[in-house]
DNA sequence: TGTACAAAAATGAATCATCATTCATAAATG
DNA sequence: CATTTATGAATGATGATTCATTTTTGTACA
């Protein structure tokens, strides 16, 4: 087995335990047992249970990052690329359910991991909206009032709170689809009622 | 000293803990010193550590949806109340501040608080925003095409997303006020450019 | 092929520090 | 002086990390 591998399998199990049951109520010899490895392994291949979820995090969602960089340069209308990125969004969550709830739950908690360790990748990726913005308001599209950063704030924070109650509930009452299409359209028109 | 009063004080002192350290880090002998209080003394209040987390939690939030009722119960529009709603939420960050740091980083990643325990308190207070949109569809002046429990996530997760920004970096570019306004603004009347 | 052997990788029991919780005792109260 | 409240040192469980030992791997040579 590659060297590669077990950490590809080292991580992934860690994904799965810290998705059941949280960062700091995993044992080490939980993942272990996950990845079918001794627990002293998991030290040849990380520092410390920390470095796992620092990791696991830099990895998944720079992959994530990739891809919906590859959806939206396809689109030329911001309008679009916005409800692209919605849409996105949520299929992930529920493609990759274990995944998300580590980022969701796991790592927003950690104070550390949010203040002392610059969060690059994260930033990165909700930067994605911004830029978007600013895009949609040179081409005349957007307002030019709106300030890129709080909409972005506000649109990746109206999408990952759908997520959670979508985790947090087996079964929402309505699709993915239907609530990307719902999120991206009130804040491109707004909920008032208007003449079609 | 009343009973009550040093009930009140553990929880204060442990609200400051948390926030400062976060629930798994921070040690009950932490929350003691801080409290001016022997160790042994906060179990005559509560049952254990993760005790003091919940009991906060409901105490507190009682206190805020009882607050922010007050404030939408003066008012007739409901685009007014959706304003309302919003403001009220991130001055509450500003006001207490610690507070908003322990029920957004800890609560949150707690997957036995959110799923486990029936979090009551919490779907109460995000349940005032969909009790608002449903106001509006009824007297003509939201969409009915919106879902109501769509809505309340997004709104409710936009402004969560501001509060967690402005709690990580200190100084944010924008005033509590600005971000209230264009996430209200956004949602009412959409990002699209149109004719004033 | 098969054997020898050094280097690399893996093991998991033992270590050790860290707290949450308890409880025998002391102080405060009325 | 009895009852309530508070103390904080001692207990005991837990679990991350280490490291002496074993296993596997890759290479060289017969």
């Amino acid at each position: 087995m590659r060297i590669s591998d077990k950490h590809q399998k080292i991580t992934q199990a860690a994904i799965k335990v810290f998705a059941r049951k949280g960062f700091f109520n995993a044992r080490i010899s939980d993942i272990a047992k996950e990845a079918k490895v001794a627990d002293g392994t998991i030290y040849l291949y990380f520092n410390n249970k920390y470095d796992i979820l620092i990791s696991m995090f830099e990895d998944e969602i720079g992959k994530i990052i990739l891809q919906v960089r590859l959806l939206i340069d396809q689109e030329e209308d911001p309008r679009k690329m916005m409800e692209i990125f919605a849409l996105n969004h949520l299929q992930l969550i529920e493609e990759k359910r274990n995944l998300a709830e580590v980022l969701q739950m796991e790592l927003r908690q950690s104070n550390k991991f949010m203040k002392e360790y610059r969060n690059k990748k994260f930033i990165e990726y909700i930067d994605i909206i911004s830029t978007i913005v600013r895009k949609g308001q040179k081409m005349g599209l957007f307002s030019t009032k709106l300030l890129p950063g709080i909409i972005k704030c506000a649109y990746f924070g109206a999408l990952d709170e759908m997520s959670r109650q979508w985790l947090l509930t087996r079964k929402p009452p309505y699709s993915i689809k239907e609530a990307a299409r719902q999120v991206s359209d009130t804040f491109l028109h707004g909920m008032m009622t208007r003449p079609m």
